[in-house]
DNA sequence: CCTACCGATCGGTAGG
DNA sequence: CCTACCGATCGGTAGG
């Protein structure tokens, strides 16, 4: 039914609508199997079986593996660096946010095997994604530093605790978390321990 | 030099002390490329050729694949589970040991590679250290959550800090610390960082 | 989008 | 421990 309606509005519109479909079809394959089985064990034959098409099929929308990777990440990257760089003055707001992250994450569980997966094995300097995770998680540290010495600055965060090391902590904690999460079968309460985690740290209520 | 002594030995002895010295080489080869590039991408023949074998000589210390995957994680688990396993009854003792852990990991990079790409890797439930993993983690948090009872009923533990949850956070700490330290070179400061995470956590020096 | 194919590589076995 | 081999699978290309 779908694909009828889409190949109306194909003709319709004339336009690439089709394959504008497609390609988020094999994004969203490409972003489960990564995130099951990782980039370098993923095959471009299975991606392909899984959207009902051929693997050079895949290869005419992307020309190659490394390719479909970034797209996948370039993708699933929006709205997590969108949340952390809207402008906002008021640290412990900005804290909240992330909350909210980890809260959307328990809801996603491929985005968080696919960013678990690759995270780890980009750290290996040959991955295609390696510089990519080298710089997300260079700006992800320098947003999550601001946020809390927007907090330090608004006498909100507790004594004795520096900004960097607070923001090296919440985002270990974030991506340990989802190990745990992830190897026990979603029991983990990610949101209620970071909540925990971050209180903790501030002289005012969340 | 040591070849030769090592075949002097043999001699002597008339036992199997190659043999064991080559499974042991097998080890760390296989340590270090699972380390880089995870169990499912690694391959025997590459393993077998840092050692100088062929990749069927491999196969004749470990029968297969799997095997030596499970060797690998058997003989490094060793020094981590013995040093929180340890019989203590002080909190703050054990929490102080898992700070020598870390400062130790500082000192072993293929480890700590080892084992951010296994677990990871090791959420798939296909995988053939899914259940070592699990195990792994239910074990090291119940061990974790126990420093910290102890720390409670000692009087050590900050307020409205619950052990489970707490453990939890230092468990992740740790392991999204290791992520963190094998993107950016070494540079994140592992020690201080966990050192700092725990001292916040109590209301006596550590 | 397809079939057919390329050279390379995989884990494991046979047989010594 | 070796050489030689097995069937399966890989990413990518040719040519339509």
């Amino acid at each position: 039914m779908t694909t009828h309606d889409n190949a109306a509005a194909s003709r319709r519109t004339g336009g690439y609508a089709n394959g504008r479909a497609r390609r988020q079809q094999i994004l969203d394959a490409a972003m489960n199997l990564f995130g099951d089985v990782g980039y370098r064990s993923a095959s471009l034959r299975e991606i392909a079986a899984r959207v009902g098409i051929s693997h050079p099929g895949l290869l005419h929308h992307f020309p190659t593996k490394e390719a479909l990777l970034l797209a996948v990440l370039e993708r699933r990257d929006e709205i997590d660096t969108a949340t952390l760089q809207e402008d906002s003055d008021d640290g412990v707001e900005l804290l909240r946010r992330v909350i909210d992250i980890v809260a959307l994450n328990t809801h996603r569980r491929g985005v968080v095997e696919l960013y678990t997966a690759l995270a780890a094995e980009a750290t290996s300097a040959t991955h295609p994604a390696h510089d990519y995770f080298t710089q997300r998680y260079r700006h992800t540290l320098a947003a999550v530093t601001r946020a809390y010495r927007l907090t330090h600055e608004q006498g909100h965060l507790r004594d004795g605790i520096s900004p960097a090391a607070a923001a090296a902590q919440l985002v270990a904690v974030m991506d340990g978390l989802q190990l745990q999460w992830l190897l026990d079968g979603g029991r983990t309460d990610m949101t209620g321990v970071v909540r925990e985690f971050i209180a903790a740290q501030l002289t005012v209520a969340l």
